[in-house]
DNA sequence: GGTGAACGAGACTCTAGCGTCTCATTCAGG
DNA sequence: CCTGAATGAGACGCTAGAGTCTCGTTCACC
């Protein structure tokens, strides 16, 4: 039952330190319900359980990134199906917006900067097929989709959307915004 | 020099706990070249501090709106001023992301959601002028708002943008959207 | 020059939480 | 039934940081 009970701990920690993230381990492991002890006999220390939740989130998106990859046809498309799949694996994710400890570990801030990176070349490969507009800094771009993808799971994790309609609603306010003036009808003006 | 002093005292504060959530009073107080005891002559307790702290980004937002208010001639001119006038004091607020503690304040959880309910009416007005999309949940316009103000003050803040510039950019998305498919210039196809 | 308020420095106590260790219990496999 | 691995419970030491207090200093104002 080793393994078991060490998803069982990662999934209690990330889902603890997502609403709390001062919380002890004496209340990650109530949450775990696994004893203090145990806690550290699969991790090493706090810091530890941190960096593998870390990892597992790291590769997670990894993971959605190769995936994204290997389907898309185009690096528009990529973009979406990662943007999507993000958003739905936001509650691994949303821990790591409040657990300042983890820049401390190189290994995990090397890592999520080459992720950002990526997002920042995927944007770049979208705006040479005509996707993003050519007026806009990628540097705000790889923000604002960073910042609508925090927004979406932001709004799951508090019930105020469900996790399918978050993810539409995240590539929809990419591609037209928000406002009317961006609606897609509009588009075909430029072929009449 | 009490107000001077609590003033240096608050700012340093701001400033090092939007770095590391966590830091200490002594680090804050070292940050603002003030004794440690000079940081409980002004405030009761940490949470104190971050209280006051919170009740400034409060009473500053407070501002900005009743500004917007009475310069817009519309609900539309009034969230863009708004939105501007946020992501302008960014600084003021990016501490608040990452202090938990402060959700135990029920004034200050109050307070904010006063403001994310104002926010909403404010939605909910520009929807009627015609400027929000019909087909989106307001939940998701204020949601994703806040997305966009938050990558922009981390933009700001990480120096990848200008104050102006992210400014601009913000309410440019809003309105916008990402993709070419929201140009301003496809709009006036309508009229055509 | 005298006075009092504000401050800096630092000693002190107290608590929460980390990390270690031990011991009894459970439970699966032989 | 026996054995060993995994666990729960809990005692223990340790450290960081909050909050209190005192004393000497600075500095503005009279």
């Amino acid at each position: 039952m080793a393994l078991a009970t060490r998803e069982r701990i990662l999934e209690a920690a990330g889902g603890t330190l997502s609403r709390n993230p001062n919380a002890s381990l004496d209340r990650i492991a109530v949450e775990a319900r696994v004893g203090r002890a145990t806690v550290f006999r699969h991790f090493e220390s706090r810091a530890g359980l941190l960096k593998a939740l870390a990892s597992r989130a790291i590769a997670e998106t990894d993971r959605a990134t190769r995936m994204a990859a290997a389907d898309a046809r185009t690096a528009t498309d990529a973009l979406r199906l990662i943007t999507q799949a993000v958003v739905g694996a936001g509650e691994s994710f949303r821990f790591l917006d409040s657990a300042a400890e983890i820049y401390d570990e190189p290994e995990i801030v090397e890592a999520y900067q080459r992720q950002m990176s990526e997002l920042a070349d995927l944007v770049g490969a979208a705006r040479r097929e005509g996707f993003i507009r050519p007026d806009l800094p990628t540097a705000w771009v790889v923000a604002s989709i960073d910042g609508l993808i925090w927004a979406a799971c932001r709004a799951v994790g508090d019930g105020e959307l469900g996790v399918v309609q978050a993810q539409d609603l995240v590539w929809e306010t990419i591609a037209s915004g928000l406002s009317t003036e961006g609606v897609k009808e509009d588009r075909h003006a430029d072929q009449a």
